[in-house]
RNA sequence: GGCCUGGUACCCAAGCAGUUAGGGGACUGUCUGCAAAACAGUUUUACGCGGGUGCAAAUCCCGCCCAGGCCU
């Protein structure tokens, strides 16, 4: 099993699932540094919606990617792929071991399946072009262009759309196969497992504490900064509905309604997307996970 | 007591004699640079109850029940 990578611990788990907290005893106990995955805590301004760690919580161990961003400007998988990258090797270096932590599962898998993302940044002049034309359409031109990722892609879903038609035009070729490619690190992947109840509980419970830390003004300052309320939505869940509210679409009770299904739902969705990579230990208990480790870094 | 309107699957809601309405929600899943996103599949013989007419009824007829409205 022994090889020359260095070794990286990924901690993962859906939304609620107390990564945070096991992440910080982990890092304390076996001199670690903590790398994010989380696509919404990369945004600077963006804290109580997003559960974004406090200086105070962190306990003195280093974070890396978070508000690497601004909020105004897209953050893509590619760009945390670079990022996390180097977070990771600068870890290394000075002789920590590196905690890959988050939620974020297709960010988790640029670095633990080291997938080679086209590169082709994207292109949102393009995309606003193609957005005019109907799916069909744009399936049928995919089609003209290249038949081999037509026959795989999902005919109905315009972003993926899109994004084929932007890689072809750039690069006037096929989009490459895609393909894992053998991770750059030694792994260790543990997720953390809950039941779908305990997590409704835990997801109900951490709604009403954000309420009360004044989530709502978060986002309101966050308005008065310049983000417009169809970015605001484009975030999801409390930024989604907490602006929905704000403009008067829908009333207090059903935006904590839809926040509470929303992230239900998204639990369930970073549960489905983690089952398939058989590599991860799944555990209930802190204790699990300290005994992997200290198995794993012997 | 009389007249009217309505009672359709978990919810909303079209149909008004003869192919699966549709939406929401719920559940399950997909994943090639927006991933807290985007997308897909399932929930496809339900029409208040009892009779009748018709080859055929949610749809027409009769009676009853329930809800709401109006009248006395």
């Amino acid at each position: 099993m022994s090889n020359n990578l260095s070794k990286l611990i990924v901690i993962l788990g859906s939304t609620a699932s107390g990564k945070t907290d096991l992440s910080i005893k982990l890092a304390k106990k076996f001199n670690g540094e903590i790398v994010s995955a989380d696509s919404r805590q990369v945004y600077k301004g963006m804290n109580i919606g997003t559960g974004k760690i406090t200086k105070k919580e962190m306990k003195g161990i280093p974070h890396h990617l978070l508000d690497v961003a601004s909020p105004r400007i897209k953050f893509t998988a590619a760009r945390y792929k670079k990022l996390a990258h180097k977070a990771i090797k600068q870890i290394i270096q000075n002789n920590h071991i590196p905690f890959l932590v988050g939620g974020t599962g297709l960010y988790i898998q640029t670095i633990t399946d080291n997938i080679v993302i086209p590169q082709v940044k994207p292109d949102w002049k393009l995309r606003a072009q193609l957005e005019k034309l109907t799916t069909q359409k744009l399936f049928r031109l995919l089609k003209k262009k290249d038949s081999r990722r037509a026959k795989t892609i999902d005919s109905k879903n315009r972003r993926r759309l899109i994004r084929a038609l932007e890689i072809i035009k750039k690069t006037k070729q096929p989009i490459p196969v895609f393909k894992k490619n053998k991770p750059e690190f030694d792994l260790l992947i543990i997720g953390i497992k809950k039941s779908q109840q305990d997590l409704k509980k835990l997801i109900e419970k951490r709604l009403y504490k954000r309420l009360k830390q004044r989530m709502i003004t978060e986002v309101k300052r966050l308005k008065k900064q310049g983000l417009s309320w169809k970015r605001l939505e484009e975030f999801g869940l409390e930024y989604r509905f907490i602006a929905q509210y704000l403009q008067n679409k829908i009333t207090y009770n059903q935006m904590t309604d839809k926040i509470q299904k929303g992230s239900e739902h998204y639990a369930k969705r970073q549960m489905t997307w983690f089952k398939r990579d058989k590599r991860i230990h799944w555990i209930n208990k802190p204790k699990q996970a300290e005994k992997l480790i200290k198995t794993f870094l012997l």
